[in-house]
DNA sequence: CCGATGTCAGCTAAACTGAAATGA
DNA sequence: CTCATTTCAGTTAAGCTGACATCG
């Protein structure tokens, strides 16, 4: 039989739904990482700023949730947008230990720029959706990430 | 909250689907990688080994081709990939320079074992492509890879 | 004492560039 | 000579674990 059997080769390794979500993926990173290293950033980076933006003040904790990495890399990513003056970080004035993160006016400036780059590739991506809904897609892309957590 | 009009050019950067690709993508390595790390993979190393199922003899540039890395990158993959004993290098006979690149019995071992951890993997994937059909959604993301190449 | 937080240290795999040697 | 291939060397960003001190 072409089709039968339950650990044999998939029917095509190239047709898997993962193999084609880490090829996009990876496109779209080298895609980022290259224009957006013009203006100083990496996409991880990028990401944590965008985050600063909706929730201005967060602790590296609160970040390292949102990003789903542990405290330790998050800090890592903070420290070098902090040495590059993108953020500050200050002691909260009520809880002693935890840290308040902000973007800087650099910080905005760099995000503002970086945002024609990011716009720019999604909108290949909304053009390559056709014809299905781009929310469609980007709704079951969600539910990818909830599946597999 | 975060949806107001304070941005007009992105509505809610958490709805993109440049976002949820790679939220997406992240939760599946990094389920692979726990569970392939048990075997002792990573998952660029298992997808090197699918590789080599399908085009026995690859030579390193040709396997770095296809994986969308530099010859550097894919060197290194293929020397832990010898190292652990999951593949041979050996001189082509004709071609003085190219080495042809071959699972070991070994190596087919392992991609076995792996191959329940990637199907798991796949299947929630799968899952979670309903209402639509998963080839469809394979199909979308195999256009996202090419808009951004 | 417990739990959350921040941060030090060390480690790894994976990506890059540059450079060089080899062989068709 | 040119081009593809292989490989050495160095660098980087991002991820991890372990350990530890500090707060509430």
């Amino acid at each position: 039989m072409s089709s039968g059997g339950t650990h044999p080769k998939m029917s095509d390794p190239y047709a898997t739904i993962g193999y084609a979500l880490k090829l996009a993926q990876q496109a779209l990173r080298t895609r980022l990482d290259s224009g957006l290293r013009e203006i100083g950033l990496t996409t991880p980076q990028y990401a944590v700023l965008t985050y600063l933006r909706e929730e201005a003040g967060a602790s590296n904790a609160a970040l390292a949730r949102r990003a789903f990495v542990t405290p330790q890399t998050m800090q890592a990513i903070l420290v070098a947008l902090e040495r590059a003056g993108f953020i500050s970080r200050t002691p909260h004035p009520e809880h002693g230990r935890v840290q308040r993160t902000e973007l800087t006016t650099k910080g905005r400036d760099v995000l503002e720029s970086a945002s024609g780059i990011v716009a720019s590739a999604e909108a290949r991506l909304r053009a390559a959706s056709a014809p299905l809904d781009p929310q469609t897609v980007a709704a079951v892309l969600a539910r990818f990430a909830e599946a597999l957590r």
